[in-house]
RNA sequence: CGCGGAGUGGAGCAGUUGGUAGCUCGUUGGGCUCAUAACCCAAAGGCCACAGGUUCGAGUCCUGUCUCCGCAACCA
């Protein structure tokens, strides 16, 4: 497929606007989305680039539920605040808006209203938990109740947080309804649903034929889906924080932000151009592309594509160059624990420095697999690749041209065969750019980019100009001329990726509006100019600053973990004679081993002084087998047996579980003989 | 045999359609001294997890095994 496009259009996943934005969402989609979107503007490409805040859904209004205050406020709060940490990181959005905007709404509604009128969605009747007094259906989160299994009473409808086990609202012991606390009763709602399994067969031919050349994790899970065979989704939900939907039978009930969100990059393009947007989203001769993380490639793949074509007017994405996750420090970046490098935090430790990030970021992008985001890996990268190459390079000309030339640009002589083999590896680069950019290689092109600069500090320590300058001026003036346009060209390659630092090479030089057509070329700056006073680009990053950097994080855990923490209330009062009837005895750990095929269970032999007896418990993750082998533990005899991973367990042992969920198995002070009775 | 991803020099990663195993950092030795103790050159270091198979030829394709990481399950 070699469709010759006049424009480009690119969308980034919307951030969802209930807290701030970290690394994760710098690295998988933001600033690869930026650096394509610059590349594409510095060639002369027509471009937009659209970005914006998703602010409806489930979790925004419970969050607001908590914290008292209305779901408007916070997504205020958290659009403010994102929407000014990619501007500070310089990501080059034309538009970035809301999904609250009245824009948005109208689009939105409209869109919805096409589909209905067209007979695109099917309709269902459902029984689902209605709050009689609040007057509105309960999405499974603002339903509590009794957990079923460990018996919390504070459990949701979906999932109970004590014990893990997700549940349903109706498995619920005494539901209640979160928002007035009275019984919820069972009630037939109306939802919309698209169905998606009649847009099957044409998605299968767009996709796996005609899109082969799609990234392989985006392949590969369209695939997957396409193969299990697709089912109706529900377009609507019984809420009231969100867009309201917009036909008949549709009070109470709001667009499923999944079908509201997507839509937001059509309501922003029509903000920002409110004549001209159709011919961005409606004209075939529109690239568009959608930069994601792989969380949402079948939502921009499948179901947007499905939405898109059953409109009938829209164009489809051309690509969809999503990428994997990534890890900070070893672990999962986690909003809910707090590990996560803030951007907003970030900007304030780092003032400045916009640059090394974007830069750590593409260097170790999660491109085709999941990577880490390490702080050393941040200060090496900087120190040796940022400082000691780029860095050092610009300022070594700088540094040259100001002691023998007055800083003035001197003229380029007659060039040797050296010469000429340097900039015809220069020139190169450009070839081998474009083909990486055009295909979303961000992390190779940056190398590419980098190596531009490694030629240059060749170039120098190869020709030697410090040691001509006693004998041949001329020769000098040749080489720093050189050297001066390799620098002008470092600037135009970096724009993508570091704009703030090509800008100040710019200003070092004195030049502005290069474009990227001229890009390998040796005529970019003219003799005579003066050159600005060299400053440095970037400045070493010590150990004690990233050892900061970690000994923050670790703090932060530890904090949540102890601010989460609170002893749990004390259970009702039991009788003697029911406690006298748990038997509980304390035995020699004879053996001790893994159980297969799963992760947390350990098989023990116990010595229980009536022949040894089987236990399996659950602590596999907090101790290693031949550590316990020998100890006395606690536990109780009489419990009912019962079968685990197939293996016979007679009886618990005893530990106690610690703020971080590690659990410390229990042990009597001193020796005593196996089954003696604990009382 | 739960689903998915991954195993490549000390570390972190590339390796697009099969064609001599690469890059960055680190290490060692040398050079240079314009430059932010930065730069340049050279060297050492790999049975590409393992075993089979297809092929003239396999890191790459196929089969099996092992290990690691997510998710799920187990966690009386």
């Amino acid at each position: 497929m070699n469709k010759s496009f006049q424009r480009t259009l690119i969308t980034s996943a919307l951030p969802y606007a209930n807290g701030p934005v970290h690394i994760g969402h710098l690295a998988g989609v933001y600033v690869p989305a930026d650096i394509y979107a610059r590349y594409l503007r510095l060639k002369g490409k027509e471009v937009l680039f659209i970005g914006g805040s998703d602010e409806h859904g489930v979790p925004i209004a419970l969050k607001a539920k908590a914290e008292g205050i209305t779901p408007q406020e916070v997504v205020d709060r958290y659009h403010c605040m994102i929407k000014k940490s990619f501007e500070e990181f310089g990501i080059s959005f034309d538009v970035y808006s809301r999904t609250t905007s009245a824009t948005h709404k109208e689009v939105a509604s409209t869109f919805f209203k096409k589909l209905y009128d067209k007979g695109e969605f099917v309709e269902k009747t459902s029984e689902q938990y209605y709050d009689e007094e609040a007057k509105q259906f309960l999405a499974d989160r603002y339903i509590t109740g009794e957990c079923p299994h460990c018996h919390n009473e504070r459990a949701y409808g979906d999932q109970c947080e004590a014990c893990g086990t997700s549940l349903n609202p109706t498995d619920l012991i005494n539901p209640k309804s979160a928002i007035s606390g009275s019984v919820p009763v069972m009630k037939e709602t109306k939802h919309w649903y698209l169905p998606l399994d009649k847009h099957e067969s044409w998605l299968r031919q767009w996709i796996l034929e005609d899109h082969k050349e799609w990234k392989s994790n985006v392949y590969g899970q369209c695939k997957s889906w396409l193969d299990m065979g697709l089912q109706p989704r529900a377009v609507s939900r019984d809420l009231d924080w969100g867009i309201p939907v917009p036909v008949e039978g549709g009070e109470g009930k709001v667009l499923y932000v999944w079908f509201d969100a997507p839509i937001g990059y059509i309501s922003n393009t029509k903000e920002l151009l409110p004549d001209s947007w159709e011919k961005w989203w409606k004209q075939e001769d529109t690239k568009l592309v959608h930069f994601i993380g792989k969380d949402n490639i079948v939502f921009h793949c499948i179901v947007f594509p499905a939405m898109l074509k059953a409109e009938g007017s829209f164009i489809l994405p051309e690509n969809v160059p999503a990428n994997e996750f990534l890890n900070l420090e070893n672990d999962k970046i986690s909003t809910s624990r707090n590990w996560a490098v803030w951007l907003h935090e970030y900007l304030l430790d780092f003032p400045g420095k916009q640059d090394i990030l974007r830069y750590v970021l593409t260097a170790n992008a999660p491109e085709t697999k999941d990577n880490n985001f390490t702080w050393k890996d941040f200060q090496d990268r900087n120190n040796n690749e940022l400082v000691a190459i780029l860095g050092n390079f610009v300022n070594r000309v700088m540094v040259l041209t100001h002691k023998y030339f007055e800083g003035k640009i001197p003229a380029c002589g007659e060039l040797n065969d050296y010469d000429k083999q340097t900039l015809s590896e220069f020139s190169g680069v450009k070839h081998l750019l474009e083909e990486n950019l055009d295909n979303y290689r961000f992390r190779e092109a940056l190398k590419d980019t980098m190596n531009l600069a490694r030629i240059g500090n060749k170039y120098l320590a190869d020709t030697e100009p410090w040691k001509l300058a006693k004998t041949d001026m001329d020769r000098v003036a040749t080489i720093l001329n050189l050297s001066l346009q390799i620098t002008a060209n470092l600037g135009i390659a970096f724009e993508p990726f570091l704009p703030f630092s090509s800008e100040k090479i710019f200003s070092f030089i004195n030049k502005k509006g290069l474009k990227w057509e001229q890009l390998g070329s040796i005529n970019l700056l003219e003799a005579g100019i003066q050159l600005s006073q060299p400053e440095l680009l970037f400045e070493k990053i010590e150990d004690e600053t990233v050892e900061k950097q970690i000994q923050k994080l670790l703090d932060t855990k530890k904090a949540n973990e102890m601010a989460n923490y609170q002893a749990n209330p004390q259970k009702p009062y039991v009788a003697f004679d029911d406690f006298s009837r748990l038997d509980i005895r304390v035995g020699k750990v004879l053996d001790c081993q893994k159980v297969p095929k799963a992760d947390k269970l350990l098989q023990f032999k116990i010595d229980d002084g009536l022949g040894g007896r089987t236990i399996v418990s659950g602590i596999a993750q907090h101790y290693k087998p031949e550590d316990l082998i020998g100890k006395n533990v606690c536990f109780i005899a009489n419990l009912e047996p019962r079968k685990l991973k197939g293996i016979d367990s007679q009886g618990m042992i005893l530990s106690a579980e610690n703020a971080d969920g590690k659990l410390v198995v229990i042990q009597p002070l001193a020796d005593v003989l196996p089954g003696s009775q604990v009382s």
